[in-house]
DNA sequence: TGTTTTTTCGAAATCGGTTTCGTGTTAACA
DNA sequence: TGTTAACACGAAACCGATTTCGAAAAAACA
């Protein structure tokens, strides 16, 4: 890189103190007008630009805010992303993104690295990882330290601090009973392990829809999808209990499901109905294109980056740490 | 945010100066044994981290690279910063994400904060509307300020500096060829107004793969989709030329050309193969499943990141400019 | 002409670290 | 006992800015 040009260099050029310059630069009634014109044209000619480090460090403040997300090719994650760069820009902020791609211990490392002064705040999705084996210390430590911090999405109830997060009870809920308006009366579920509370959640919605109607049988007809063995194999499953619609707690398992209804020699929707969870590229893509719950991930980064600015900005109030639920809505396609 | 510790306030703490705290945190054999364990069980008592700002701006480097991207919901892009924060953080490097969302002044505004000193190098993949009025003095700058810099994807043949770029002919030519050796002859091709050069390009391997099979008819059967009007009506228009393939400029277009056939109550691959550009989830979920180019996001992205850390690490080289090709593949799928 | 006020500028501290160089003390050596 | 080397630590400069405070010079006033 070439050399950069400082305030100093300016200074011993134009044979004034580097106050003097700092002073003329932001236009200081300190100094007389020809002092200040000479410095600027100076400034302007060789192109100055004060280096953003020394100022931060001057000034204790980034107006930058780290982002951890666990994921980034995914098409929830990057909308939110987008939404937190929206409302970042938007009061003056840049975001520095980094990735734990699920593991803890890049969670661990990302944010000892962000924690150290680099940035203003801190937004977190937790890793999966990091929910099953339920080490939460150095989040902890981020809370203890005072540092601003908002969860979003994948949040923990143990750590005391601002959220915001997917209704998805509420989801589950009206998939579910979009699914029973329809007229279908066996619907089954395609869930997470019961680890990642999403799944969880979602099906806490499908059962009370379920309920609500009457139509919680006997048979369990919600299944915990194993990430490790065959998909399409476990839908075949499913769809031999003679059901006649399907709620599946992601975008990827709706499209599958379609999949193998079809190798089944069945029709969707007139057979099986399919609705997903997570309204993406896929669902409204495919044909049929899938009916989902849409899950407004911009509208999730944007509250959550507005929020964390707040405390930033606000700190001295030292209010009590809040909870946003960002409602879903239902997007009816082909499918269903 | 709590008053962070310091080394001031450990050198006062223990009665010691500050570089004899900083010396024993480093491990330095000038410090006594008993005043290092002193000092370091201080420090980690307290839990001491050196803040960044101040460490970066001693050593002049931050080890955080700047990524510069046009948007960020988009399967493609995403996979790119994947490749980046890959390649980026096996050398130990941090990515600060911004986006332009293709707007020129945007682009410029997030190039100045992040040349100020933020960042050791610069990934630029340029915007849409940068493209278009062609003002690319602020790309020039970079390069003139010698900020080390490499471009992808969307790239400028006047800038001085290093690229990486997909083989767009190439994928162009391997799509078209394929679709002749499935014993087609009327190859429509769904392309991109002229000025966006991905569209061009990908023509230009497409008519040469036609011209290399004396398949190339005097009705061109290549369209420039416009964005602004109907796009299921404009691939209608195509489908009543007598055609029997369709080869589509990226995967959108294909996933609606396939949905646009079977309106025509025509079927894929029989009736007419659909091959898209771009293999994101679309072409994999989709039923039928779409034949697609690869485009190698990730390996772009790593590759550019690491010629980037190659500039910044070997500066006194100098080497010239390189511009690195990533190949691209064909994935096949159901619908050719 | 003497005093006060205003204008204009610079020295030095600060942010939080690292590093060079110097110095006082003790140990080893002749 | 005198000289030298090794050891342990501190003062101060530095990275690149901002800002407080003090002071000299010029202008305004009595």
């Amino acid at each position: 890189m070439k050399q950069k040009i400082t305030i100093k260099t300016i200074s011993k050029e134009l044979g004034v103190s580097t106050s003097t310059v700092s002073k003329a630069l932001r236009d200081s009634h300190e100094i007389s007008v020809e002092t200040k014109e000479r410095i600027k044209a100076y400034a302007d000619f060789y192109n100055y630009k004060p280096n953003n480090l020394a100022l931060q460090l001057r000034n204790q403040k980034t107006m930058v805010i780290g982002v951890i997300l666990p994921k980034i090719v995914h098409h929830f994650f990057s909308t939110v992303i987008k939404g937190i760069e929206k409302g970042a820009s938007e009061k003056g902020y840049h975001i520095m993104v980094c990735f734990s791609n699920e593991s803890y211990q890049s969670e661990v490392d990302n944010l000892k690295v962000l924690s150290n002064g680099s940035v203003d705040g801190l937004l977190i999705s937790v890793a999966k990882e990091t929910l099953q084996n339920g080490d939460f210390k150095h989040l902890q430590d981020l809370v203890n330290e005072e540092i601003p911090l908002v969860m979003f999405d994948r949040v923990l109830d143990s750590i005391d601090c601002d959220k915001v997060i997917v209704d998805d009870i509420g989801g589950g809920y009206k998939a579910t009973k979009h699914l029973i308006e329809q007229g279908r009366k066996r619907i089954a579920m395609l869930s997470t392990p019961a680890h990642v509370n999403i799944g969880v959640l979602r099906e806490k919605g499908y059962t009370r829809a379920l309920k609500e109607f009457n139509l919680l049988e006997s048979s369990n007809l919600a299944i915990e999808v194993d990430d490790n063995s065959d998909l399409k194999e476990q839908i075949f499953k499913v769809i031999d209990k003679d059901i006649d619609a399907i709620f599946a707690v992601n975008e990827i398992y709706a499209a599958v499901a379609i999949r193998a209804i079809r190798e089944k020699r069945m029709k969707v929707p007139e057979d099986i109905s399919v609705v997903g969870f997570t309204d993406g590229l896929i669902s409204e893509y495919s044909s049929p294109s899938i009916t989902a719950i849409v899950q407004h991930g911009f509208t999730m980064g944007k509250q959550a980056v507005e929020l964390l600015i707040d405390r930033i900005e606000n700190e001295s109030e030292n209010l009590p740490p809040a909870t946003k639920v960002i409602s879903s809505t239902l997007n009816i396609r082909e499918s269903s």
